[in-house]
DNA sequence: GATGAATGAGGATTCATTCAT
DNA sequence: TATGAATGAATCCTCATTCAT
């Protein structure tokens, strides 16, 4: 049996007869056991560089077992990825919200980026396989997904609050660079060593990204009198 | 015969016999026609995904003659990014000069950018060899020798110019974080089409930056009153 | 897994799980089925000209295979001629035992040759891997190893028997010189045909070597009144 | 212009054109010097291991040269074996003469051994040539005609004087016999350091061949009254 | 299902040989 | 002729994938 969707979190699916609900409770399992694996040398060596065989070693498994669970190794990268595009939409991924749109703007940054900045501190196996050219059409392809959908969000969070005048165009460039340089600074804050030089880093792009939204949104911030932040 | 050391730009130097001249001409063209080969194929598969006969035949040459200049593949990104690296340095590298610290802060981001943005347009591969842990361990110490000797020049940039009760902690902050984010916006204006749209995104990055450093550095800004970017 | 360790013979060991055993005693199958196929063509063609496509071919398994249980060319040779090596050690290596000193010289070259023609006979492969510069290194030194302490011993046991006046460094020419000597007929014996040739050339070989030494240890043999082979 | 035909001695042939002339002997010293780094480096590393570029840098001249004298690379070796062989021949082949089937044996023996033991330490190629299983057939087979050349010499001399009643048989397995053992002495005392200890091998080698032959000889010895060498 | 041995196509690298200069 | 760069088939070796147990 071969999984290439995602199916909730594991065993919280309804009803069911026991002993292929057992079965299927063990299935996921292994499945998680080698996805950790993947994900852990994935990140240590990349998607290329990894081979299946070193994948069922890290996962302590013989590499028939993982054949038995996946068909190929791109679709094992598929099926990572495609669960941690999932939990990052599912969890974090609603950045254009009623509530957000109402946010001062040093909160609203931090509204957006906590969440994000924490997700990928704790599966640094997304950014390792977010990363161009060494990774398969399809995985790309989901990325794109993702990609387009918190930056069209990002487009309509600023939209909503800047100058009713913004040309859509300069509303455009503005959020690509935004989150452009927001992945900059990501990557430097997963790279720190978690503790004060990764809060550091943290509070440092959140100023990066205030100073460079505040003018757009300078009436809201007057309206709701916000402090910058430090 | 294999190199492995820049010479300057090919056949500028005069002096040798007729012959040798022209076979090391012929050498040198060859091993620039690899390198470019090279090049095109890391830029599109990346580095472990590239096979040496795929760089052979991208050049249009057997496999035989790829090895009679470099000794492995490794060899070979270590000789595309040694050159990279070195002309990148040579040509673009001094960010910390005399001219550069009186600069007005928006000239201060165009004489830095511009000609970092325009050499990473020319070479995309050199974004593509220094993309983490695909590629080869010299590389990689070679480019963080660049990124620290970069990073370095910043500090001492943005120290020069910043209130002098800065701590020195503090600096390192931003400058890590400027770089972070330069390169995250880097990657944007590298993957835009060239055209108003690349402009577009940089005149945005320099925004980010301007309204990102122009506080630190307001004291020098007001001496020689500036007017920011656009 | 790979062995360089001989491990007395296959399967000898008892204990351990019984699925494993079975694993074992495969792997050791195969183990032997290799260097039988190794043995085979390094004959035929020598060790250099010999590809491990081609073992693998006469062994009929997969090249893919013979690297589980070998790391590489060199490899194969080592263990081949490790155990044969040890083989010859272990069964006819021990030329100057107590019985040994006591023979009268017919009946002590009968002893000491007919256990390593024997071998020789059996095993061609240890002659082929025992010529000269086309091996790799290690087997060299197991073989010089085996071939002096070989060599020490034919000395201790002529000395043991000479005539005590006979001078140290005579003694060891006639040593090296009887080895040689042997050595030469070997080789003829070997390449002749097994039956009556292959005899006559034994019976021969031992005339040459009893009547060199006949004279050097002249003494022990009018002790004993030997009667000289034919 | 290629050659696999010995010629004599370079240059010993007769008139013809001056340019020609010329031409041949500036391409005969090219060729003693191709052969000459081929016999160093098949001595070095065997034949099997010798790659033609090695050669070619061994006689300092480029792989073309090499390929304008000799067609491929078993040429090489069938052309410096055949002028091994054929001076061997020319020079030390005759051991049955009139003259030697006179002599009492111990000159014998020298008159033999001496040339062949000479020669062969001067040609160290000679023996790395023949040795077995490495070395293309044609040389081979050359080397065996010289072999069995030489061996029916060997059995006539012996015929000529060991009791007439020697059975045939009987006679050729003493030719054989006597021809492996001087083949393995050859090997030590080639091996030997020249000076006292290749000389002190050289004499223990005659010995073991005097005594080995006395006995067939016997009457032949008891008619010119020899003195057994030392 | 699990195991790990087996497979074989494919990638890195060498070297006998050819060819343009 | 001499040169040495160029060629490409053949080697060594790896690894995604399959299969017998």
């Amino acid at each position: 049996m071969f999984v290439n969707v995602y199916r909730g979190r594991l065993g919280t699916d309804m009803t069911e007869d026991p002993k292929p609900r057992r079965r299927q409770a063990r299935g996921e399992r292994r499945i998680a056991q080698l996805l950790q694996a993947a994900a852990d040398v994935f990140c240590a060596n990349g998607y290329t560089a990894t081979s299946t065989n070193a994948i069922a070693r890290e996962a302590k498994v013989s590499p028939g077992t993982l054949y038995q669970y996946f068909p190929n190794k791109e679709a094992i990268a598929i099926e990572l990825g495609g669960r941690l595009i999932h939990e990052m939409r599912e969890r974090h991924g609603q950045v254009f919200t009623p509530e957000n749109v109402a946010l001062p703007l040093p909160e609203l940054i931090d509204a957006i980026l906590d969440p994000m900045i924490e997700f990928n501190c704790l599966n640094p196996a997304f950014l390792a396989l977010m990363h161009g050219s060494e990774v398969p059409g399809r995985i790309a392809e989901e990325h794109d997904e993702l990609h387009a959908s918190l930056l069209s969000q990002v487009r309509e969070l600023i939209g909503a609050r800047a100058a009713p005048a913004l040309p859509a165009e300069e509303l455009d460039r503005v959020a690509d660079m935004a989150f452009a340089v927001f992945k900059g600074g990501l990557a430097l804050i997963v790279a720190a060593p978690e503790g004060p030089v990764r809060d550091g880093a943290v509070a440092e792009l959140k100023k990066v990204l205030y100073r460079y939204l505040e003018p757009l949104l300078a009436e809201e911030g007057a309206r709701v009198t916000t402090t910058p932040p430090r």
